[in-house]
RNA sequence: UCCUCGAUAGCUCAGCUGGUUAGAGCACAUGACUGUUAAUCAUGGGGUCCCUGGUUCGAGCCCAGGUCGGGGAGCCA
């Protein structure tokens, strides 16, 4: 048995592969399969001449997503889906397929997401769980590059970490357990065990967000470093970043281009990211500052003008094809044709009257933004789409971050954390920062925030046997492969995505 | 929880100012076509118009309440 993959190496070979029927057309005496097996996707060619009247009567009939086993000569042909043709000269169905629900047409959200399991094997999904696979294997060798240890966190807990966001209650024998909104602070017991180390694994927060950047699960990775303050902790987080990045962009072109992603802005961060503190991101934020000769709020403007004239382009074009429809003078084919574009053109005008639509609220937001208070979703994407590349906003105020930061001592007021804003609009992707090790002021910060003391005993014996400066950071793993594959939305980033109203598949 | 938009065939949608028997394309089935890439041709089957109540001679369309979903806010990665 040969993979799809290893084609290369089989050119002019016959060879023998195993999958399913992705797609198919057929002709008198000719069948056109787009076959799949996991491994990629080639073309099947399979002719009444050569296999028979038997094989090609099956394949004729062959429902989409039946499997079966065909074997015949390699050809390269870069017109092909994978650049290669079989020339099938033997064929045996494993199981016929019943009706599939996936038609190659169009479909909702809701539709594709009730059918998740079947959904996974569609070409764009496929390439995504494959740039998926390759951002994690990067995040560790990175880590383990630099001799971090993979350690993790335990999912139950009994306390509400930081306090903040709406937690999963589970019952632990008798007793109410959390499942975890975070390993941070169980990493940084483990950080003064082995110095660097890195949690990798499920996080849940129960609050019930609609939007396309919120999961009820997803999966967090959070480094922790002894002796690293918080440039350190920035360094680390923009060679990582720039890491894993640049692995996919290398490795992945195939995936990246079934994407359609346009890596213009990816290749940004090979480039030093920008670094800024609270305050001047504030100023941007409120549009008194410039970036690339721009405010915030004429950012604002532009984007809605190029909207609407976008959603025009799309007007005048389905006037047009309507207009060819009306005059009856297309074949039969090529009203389909153009009345399946009318469709799809309709359904874009759909999301640019969605955009459009936020897009005033945004601008107030930005306008009205009060200093001091923590970033909303749609400063976020503002303050990225003004630069190109990825922005480290820090020293935040201390009220809006995490009772754990540390304050800087020549900033008074302000907490060394810092947020890592991906452009493009997809908002945070990593959270960090330097930790408090005065243990007088974590006691503080822990009453002011409400929080249980007895729950913190043992993070407090941190600071009392052998208290050192440290850092680290969280990375939502989909919120990362959302913005490398330019999704518009996270649910697409991870096979079976947990979100408020979601549970099946 | 709040704002906003929506629910019509297996799927994607159209359905005028409330008016007879609710439409199209895709998918599916049958047949025709030797090179297709969502663009050939013909025929055919397929509907609880989300639910409940109301207005009306008459409701897919209007009104009220509910359910489910999209986008956003809040919260966050």
């Amino acid at each position: 048995m040969t993979y799809i993959k290893d084609l290369l190496k089989h050119k002019g070979q016959t060879v023998e592969l195993k999958g399913w029927c992705a797609q198919k057309r057929d002709s008198k005496g000719l069948v056109f399969m787009t076959f799949r097996d996991g491994t990629g996707f080639c073309q099947a060619v399979i002719s009444l001449d050569v296999v028979g009247e038997a094989s090609f009567d099956a394949a004729k009939r062959l429902p989409q997503e039946s499997s079966l086993v065909i074997a015949g000569k390699v050809i390269r042909d870069e017109k092909q889906i994978g650049g290669f043709e079989i020339q099938v000269a033997q064929l045996q169905v494993l199981a016929e397929a019943g009706d599939y629900p996936i038609t190659p047409k169009e479909h909702g959200v809701d539709f594709l997401m009730d059918n998740r399991h079947l959904w996974l094997r569609s070409r764009r999904q496929w390439a995504i769980m494959r740039v998926r696979n390759r951002i994690i294997f990067a995040i560790h060798e990175f880590f383990q590059g630099k001799g971090f240890v993979q350690m993790d966190a335990p999912i139950f807990t009994g306390n509400a970490c930081e306090g903040t966001s709406t937690l999963f209650e589970t019952d632990y024998y008798g007793e109410p357990a959390y499942l975890s909104q975070s390993g941070q602070l169980y990493g940084e017991a483990m950080a003064m065990a082995q110095g660097l180390i890195y949690t990798f694994g499920p996080t849940f927060r129960a609050e019930k967000s609609k939007t396309r950047r919120h999961l009820s699960e997803f999966w967090m990775i959070e480094p922790e470093m002894a002796f690293y303050d918080l440039k350190m902790d920035m360094d680390l987080i923009e060679d990582f970043v720039r890491f894993v990045v640049s692995k996919v962009l290398d490795e992945m072109k195939e995936e990246l281009k079934a994407l359609e992603r346009d890596t213009t802005y990816l290749e940004k961060v090979r480039e030093p990211f920008i670094r800024m503190k609270y305050e001047d991101a504030v100023s941007v934020i409120k549009g008194e500052k410039e970036v690339n000769g721009k405010t915030s709020l004429q950012m604002l403007a532009h984007e809605e003008a190029a909207l609407k004239n976008q959603r025009a382009q799309l007007e005048t074009d389905i006037a047009e094809r309507e207009k060819k429809i009306a005059s009856g003078e297309l074949k039969k084919g090529e009203v389909n044709f153009n009345q399946a574009r009318i469709d799809k053109l309709k359904n874009e005008i759909k999301d640019l009257d969605e955009k459009l639509q936020n897009i005033p609220q945004w601008q107030n937001s930005a306008r009205n933004f009060k200093r001091g208070d923590d970033f909303g979703g749609s400063d976020e994407t503002v303050l990225t789409k003004m630069f190109g590349q990825p922005v480290m906003v820090y020293n935040w105020p201390q009220e809006v971050k995490a009772f754990y930061m540390k304050e800087d001592e020549t900033d008074k007021g302000y907490a060394k954390g810092v947020d890592l804003l991906a452009p493009e609009g997809y908002g945070e992707v990593v959270g960090g920062g330097e930790r408090e090790t005065d243990i007088e002021r974590l006691k503080n910060k822990i009453e002011e925030h409400q929080l249980p003391m007895s729950a913190f005993e043992w993070y407090l014996d941190l600071r009392k046997f052998g208290n050192v400066p440290h850092s680290g950071f969280g990375l939502g793993l989909e919120r990362l492969v959302a913005w490398i594959c330019g999704l518009q939305h996270i649910r697409e980033t991870i096979p079976f995505p947990r979100s408020y109203g979601r549970l099946l598949p």
